[in-house]
DNA sequence: CTGTATCCGCGAGGATACTG
DNA sequence: CAGTATCCTCGCGGATACAG
């Protein structure tokens, strides 16, 4: 690191989204609405594990993408959340949308996995 | 993969920006210019080596984002530019770019590396 | 200059079992 | 229900050498 210029915020967003299941977790909860553990574990037909789930959601909720709200209940209920910040960052998924919707116009795709997603709430 | 819904667009979209250096090297591509190899070889600080960029190239040419044009000369010139399709995905960069903006108002961000780009461009 | 080809370390991440 | 704790595989990706 020899290089002077610092602090690229673009470097900082890419980062932010870097992670295998990052924008799958994300797209899961850009309708805004809070969803349990167990819920974004079964809302993907990807086989995203428990260990992934769970490191994934820290380091969103470290870097203040999302919220983890436990309930002091029995049994234990948390739900996740975006903050501002994550649903700030969730308007590139209509942009991402459309691209795929274009891409699929012009490609054959017949091997592709389904994600549970909310895009039509942020419209 | 017992999910009958498959073709989702935003998992495409998804995947086609997954992989460690494909949104580096987006956004590097991101002011329309043609880029050579080694430009996009050294134009970043972070330590992406000969084989990573070429394969991440290959994919992203693969899936249309980006041409590769040969120049047969000596010595060789490649120059690498974004399809049309390819300039449409990197509308996320406006957001991203903002999104990080946002995002060092209110967080402390002391060592984070510079990333060449050239969203004046696009805006 | 723009790449392959090869080797190989290492850690992300998957599987499984267990816990409050 | 919502997670840890462990173990272990596998392939990403770094280093190096070489080629057209």
């Amino acid at each position: 690191m020899r290089d002077p210029r610092l602090h690229c915020p673009l470097t900082l967003a890419v980062k932010a989204i870097s992670g295998k299941w990052k924008l799958y977790i994300l797209s899961m909860l850009s309708d805004g609405t809070p969803k349990r553990y167990g819920e974004l574990l079964k809302s993907t037909c990807e086989n995203l594990t428990e260990k992934m789930l769970t490191s994934q959601l820290r380091e969103l909720e470290k870097d203040g993408i999302i919220t983890r709200k436990v309930y002091p209940e029995v049994p234990p209920r948390v739900e996740y959340m975006l903050t501002e910040s994550g649903r700030k960052l969730c308007t590139i998924f209509e942009p991402l949308y459309e691209w795929g919707v274009d891409y699929m116009k012009t490609h054959r795709h017949d091997q592709l996995p389904w994600l549970e997603m909310g895009l039509k709430k942020l419209a």
